[in-house]
DNA sequence: GCTTGACGCGGACAGGTGTCCGCACTCCTT
DNA sequence: AAGGAGTGCGGACACCTGTCCGCGTCAAGC
């Protein structure tokens, strides 16, 4: 009775083809509909000996009654969209991993989706066609395509969360507070008696509070030291492609400059990996000869030598809190004002960070 | 008329609150429900006027069929279930990735989840009970978990087909030759001269001629060589946990050992990368005093100094056959022989490999 | 002004589900 | 043996859609 598992259904059986619907399953186990649809949704006043009969055909057929028809009765969908900006960033697939994962543990499955410009009325018509209950958005988009798809959503009443894009008008949001980040990373240089810096592809965005720049300005200015004088810059002079080579590209745009700073900012990890390679093929000893940081802390800060000192973003943190956020939203009515959240990140200190040479090449200061 | 779309929906608005239905809609237009059903649907015999009346106030609400009633009216769904290994692999991420926007590029969309030892079950139910249209297994599962629910999926006739997971009864599968990948990789090794090799986390798995022990084997033997006697071993002294640290583990043991082989082959890029740590602080020169290769062809492997020889696994082309298999069976009767296809991984020759020194430490060869 | 064709309306049905309700059968109790 | 509780049956409805069909309306053509 058990053991009856046989791999491709046996040939000649007096199969009942496959069972499609909670009518056909009650004509295969002898009973009527209405009684099968009470043993599957619990409903009392039955034998035990149907409800076992009926759970025996269950678990040989392996039938499930039709999650569509279901909703259509009212049942929810339990569908969340997300929305990626692309697979190819190592954090934002750790935090569709990690949304994933709270998602599932709280009964909703994930409808995932690449929002590539231009393509994002469509992704967003598409989920809401499919009744989803809410819908997630990881990464950076372009504003006005990502606000309009915000409003659509808030017009039909789908909550929604933003996770890393900070500053979109009308948008939940839950973002890392890159400057809070950065100014860890320059006090962390400033006790270390560090007084200027190199930027590796860190460039004055869209300013705002929470940006990786002022983080840096607030850190600096809180010792009386002045932003302008102490971070140096060739950014420019390269172009942005891969950022491993961006970085090293940077490195040797630094070395060929008169005036080497004791300390470089990397934008990310990988650029600061490319940096490291840079000074490293150049003959500097990293930690001793200048200081490095990245930005993220995944996997490749430890594996390299010396590991690198980075900025950790509390993924963890960050999804639980969209989530938390998200599903706040499903039974409330809409709010007024959208909702804006900024986790810490944490200092991760690594080798690459050392004590300022007393006497660089010369800083000018 | 057009640029009316204000943020979040003025506040007292007329506002037929949000249109859940054809029959809103309809209503909202001022037409009949089954007018405007025709108008979505393309239907002939309707005034030019009417159609622009329905379109414009589609454009303006939004409104989009619920998906579910029309699968209901034997649409078919169009989703495709997913199921991860986990989120962690790179390469497994890629092939989703590239997965992903192949089905998009085809008008399915992607339903993934984590198909966790023990879960299984339940997430199959739960795509059964959403009617996906077929099922993708991506890595690798526990093999007896991984083919009952195949089973259960053919019992029901929906079609599947597993990526990576090689010698399952009963699967449609699409699997890198890794025995090919290891063949490449010791023909480069051995036309350098290398006659010992030392493993790097590869063991013999359960054999197949796809296997990567086999193809290593091969090669040695094309070569009259005793593959016994030419690879070495010490992935047994150590615990396999981090790969990186793993790697670096590895690296020592063999430095502990007497006889030191000329050439290491690394499971995957992590634990080559960390081989390479352990063979630079012990002051080697890789390629000049040992060669090292890796498998994979992840990013990192250029982000190392010398790059890593490796092993390309050539997704595109995994994922393009997996998915003409999977979406073939859609209209066809199911097969009765599970389809199992290979695909040949490409040497990619970086700095890491290099003629092997006249005399090693002697490798009592 | 009348015929005719074009066009929109509204009722009906199917698709799978849960639930309600009246009915009939079975089996136990007295 | 008869009453009654326990239990399963089957019809009906709603949910939302696409489609069919008969009917009403309106405008154009003569």
């Amino acid at each position: 009775m058990v053991g009856k598992l046989s791999v491709p259904a046996p040939r000649q059986a007096k199969a009942p083809a496959v069972i499609r619907s909670t009518a056909e399953f009650a004509r295969h186990v002898g009973l009527a509909r209405t009684t099968v649809s009470r043993v599957l949704n619990g409903q009392p006043g039955l034998k035990q000996k149907t409800i076992d009969r009926v759970q025996r055909a269950l678990a040989e057929t392996g039938f499930t009654p039709n999650a569509h028809a279901l909703h259509l009765k009212g049942k929810r969908t339990s569908m969340i969209g997300i929305c990626m900006e692309d697979f190819a960033t190592p954090p934002a697939v750790r935090k569709l991993a990690t949304l994933q994962r709270v998602l599932r543990s709280r009964g909703f499955s994930s409808l995932i989706e690449v929002f590539a410009p231009g393509t994002g009325r469509e992704v967003v018509r598409h989920f809401q066609s499919l009744r989803v209950e809410a819908v997630v958005f990881i990464g950076h988009f372009l504003p006005e395509e990502i606000e309009a798809r915000i409003a659509e959503l808030a017009a039909h009443g789908t909550p929604h969360v933003v996770i890393d894009h900070y500053g979109l008008k009308g948008a939940n949001t839950v973002t890392l507070d890159r400057a809070a980040g950065m100014e860890a990373v320059m006090n962390h240089l400033l006790d270390l008696g560090h007084r200027t810096f190199g930027s590796l592809g860190i460039t004055k965005g869209r300013p705002s509070r929470i940006e990786r720049m002022a983080g840096i300005q607030a850190a600096l200015r809180a010792r009386g030291l002045d932003p302008e004088r102490c971070l140096l810059s060739v950014d420019h002079l390269h172009e942005r492609n891969v950022d491993f080579d961006y970085g090293r590209n940077l490195a040797a745009g630094f070395l060929a400059q008169r005036e080497l700073p004791t300390a470089f900012l990397g934008h990310n990890d990988e650029i600061a990996v490319g940096a490291l390679h840079g000074f490293q093929a150049a003959g500097l000893k990293v930690a001793r000869d200048v200081s490095l940081t990245g930005f993220n802390h995944q996997d490749i800060c430890r594996m390299v030598s010396p590991t690198l000192t980075t900025v950790d973003q509390n993924i963890e943190e960050t999804v639980a809190v969209a989530a938390d956020l998200l599903l706040a939203q499903l039974d409330q009515p809409p709010r007024a004002r959208p909702v804006v959240r900024t986790i810490k990140p944490q200092l991760v200190i690594g080798g690459t960070t050392g004590a300022a040479r007393p006497s660089s090449r010369g800083s000018g200061f």
